[in-house]
DNA sequence: GCGCGCTGAATCGCGGTTCAGTCACAACGC
DNA sequence: GCGTTGTGACTGAACCGCGATTCAGCGCGC
């Protein structure tokens, strides 16, 4: 219903035509220059190198268009994070690897990056009414991953699975905050990553002997 | 310039007639259910119970209104950080004090919550210009404290105090903006709290003996 | 020709902002 | 005391610009 019907195929025009593709892409990009408010459909639309109306054909309404934005890469998000946890037995190695890997691809996407800590939060419908969807997949997931390695012995089992998963996702939300914001430097979402999990997994280690 | 001259004093009005804090506390209600955008100005007002109108009387515009909010709030939270940072001698203590104040100051103020974690992304302007100034201000605290601390020996100094200041207002923001979405059930942010506070000084600890 | 994807100028509603009045009160002269 | 007038905080209906959305065409490929 949101797609076009079929064909689409320009044979003069190099791009592969996945117009919505095309759209979302020119979205993050504005969106996260501007905030989702600030930004005009227009604008979307010239970045996309389509006209206004165009994007009606795709989605309902800009609103519509950010929720799929979500959508979108929070599905991605979430089949790389299930496969790369399928991937590691141990429940310390899988709490690192999910934040260093998190934070590792927003390193390549700055927009994106900017465009999830910031923008999630501009539509409350979104956030409300949306995002306690996938939101909530994400957090179950994360909150998964603790309680199985608490279970497992390999950490601390005092602390609630639940909290401790949003303390990561709002660490790793906050870390990549000040990044996108701030200078960006280059490499510095990866050293954060290491370090955030190396902070993580030793407060996180079943109690040493003594408290 | 902002305040109304003097008097002002209705003698047959029992309400204080602070009306710009009014307004404030208006905004606040307002902003947190709809969020920003989704606010009408004459949503503010009705809330406050004055005119359209006099919400310009107080600020410039609706945006300054939003500016202002986060300017007084956060200047209060500010002062009160320091002070109990000042109140407590040592680094981990410190932090354990700074993160259960913040939840502990929330819990019993939901819509604030909701505004500092939600709305304070609304306005890109906001973030990027403004929020830069007193956020930075805000971090630069916290990072202070974990560098002091580091000095002193009490906490690990293989991390950035920064980043771990940054993940720890993310973390804060995390659970608070969870727990304002959801069912905010009562005491469980300054649950949340103590853990979070466990978790954080275990993992901060100067490393125990082995790696 | 025809169908379909696309275009982009025009529409239309919304809501932030304005500003001409209103009103309560204080100051003043008598 | 008491009318008169000045002051400025407050009001709220109307204005006006903006920008999301629409839709009457357009042209390309078949």
């Amino acid at each position: 219903m949101t797609e076009p019907r079929f064909s689409a195929r320009r044979r003069d025009d190099a791009r592969a035509g996945d117009k919505r593709e095309r759209i979302l892409r020119a979205a993050v990009k504005v969106f996260a220059r501007k905030g989702f408010y600030a930004s005009r459909v227009s604008e979307i639309a010239k970045a996309a190198g389509v006209a206004d109306g165009t994007i009606y054909l795709y989605f309902k309404s800009k609103d519509e268009l950010l929720t799929s934005l979500f959508e979108d890469r929070i599905t991605r998000l979430l089949e790389v994070l299930r496969r790369e946890i399928d991937a590691v037995p141990s429940g310390p190695g899988r709490v690192r690897r999910v934040v260093e890997l998190q934070l590792g691809l927003l390193e390549g996407e700055r927009d994106l990056a900017e465009v999830i800590t910031v923008n999630l939060r501009q539509s409350t419908r979104l956030l409300k009414q949306y995002a306690t969807k996938r939101f909530t997949e994400y957090l179950d997931l994360m909150a998964l991953v603790i309680a199985d390695a608490q279970h497992a012995g390999e950490l601390r089992a005092d602390v609630s699975p639940r909290i401790v998963a949003r303390a990561i996702f709002g660490a790793l939300d906050g870390i990549a905050l000040t990044w996108a914001l701030g200078n960006a430097e280059p490499g510095g979402l990866t050293r954060a990553g290491t370090q955030l999990a190396d902070v993580l997994l030793q407060g996180l280690l079943p109690r040493p002997t003594a408290a």
